[in-house]
DNA sequence: TCAATCCATCGACAACCGTCGATAGATCGC
DNA sequence: GCGATCTATCGACGGTTGTCGATGGATTGA
């Protein structure tokens, strides 16, 4: 790839391709797709209780079996639920021994509050 | 539970009994249930725009009947999208004569902005 | 090697959602 | 008053979603 030098800064820091204002710009359709698939995927209680219990949780993450019980859904439910998370860019995982440990991105949250800027 | 005085502090400047960062507390069961509400009702390309376009609409507001060319959606479809974040507390609306102007509530932007805080 | 644990995926099912066209109540201009 | 316009609501339809229990592949500890 040829990294030649470290560049000062590349100009888009969070590289989120996604997230005009709502609020100062007509949003165009392309994006309104991206950005409503994020939103829907906080537009579910269990979800939003994930998230939370992750942005929370020391050390920043939970295994999938550390998760299921505050939630109170099955382990499948569950796993479907972070699956969508995980397709919005919403959290991320990493295979520790036999667990999934999960933990958000808050780089796509600050990209959702962006988007919701009022003038 | 013997509430004995009440916590120091609740200077609640907004009154909006939704929005606990999600990020700094971990969201109880019944605020998730709102706070999720409000995110699905962005959860939707059409309802994306509709926001999008009444946030840019010179006066604030935009009747029906001038919103379903730009989204390219039945007259009735379009009414029904509006109910939704209407429901949801994102927009708000006044009959002028035969037309329905709807606008966006900013506060309700913000108060979503506000429970993606993070640390 | 074997049993136990963890987790993603599957199939099934009911509930919900987005969409349309049709309808009916308001309101306006004439 | 009458026809035209605007909009909320209805019923219907197909697609999506949330949920479960079951299954099977990985991985671990014994």
């Amino acid at each position: 790839m040829g990294v030649k030098e470290l560049p000062v800064l590349s100009p888009s820091d969070q590289a989120t391709p996604c997230c005009t204002p709502l609020v100062t710009t007509l949003l165009p359709e392309p994006e309104a797709q991206i950005l409503s698939e994020r939103f829907a995927a906080l537009g579910d209680p269990v979800r939003l209780r994930l998230v939370s219990l992750l942005a929370n949780a020391e050390g920043g993450a939970i295994c999938v079996c550390d998760l299921t019980a505050p939630v109170n859904r099955s382990q499948g439910t569950v796993s479907h639920h972070l699956k969508v998370l995980s397709k919005a860019g919403l959290v991320t995982s990493e295979k520790r021994g036999r667990n999934m440990w999960y933990s958000v991105a808050p780089s796509a949250l600050e990209a959702l509050r962006a988007a919701l800027v009022t003038r």
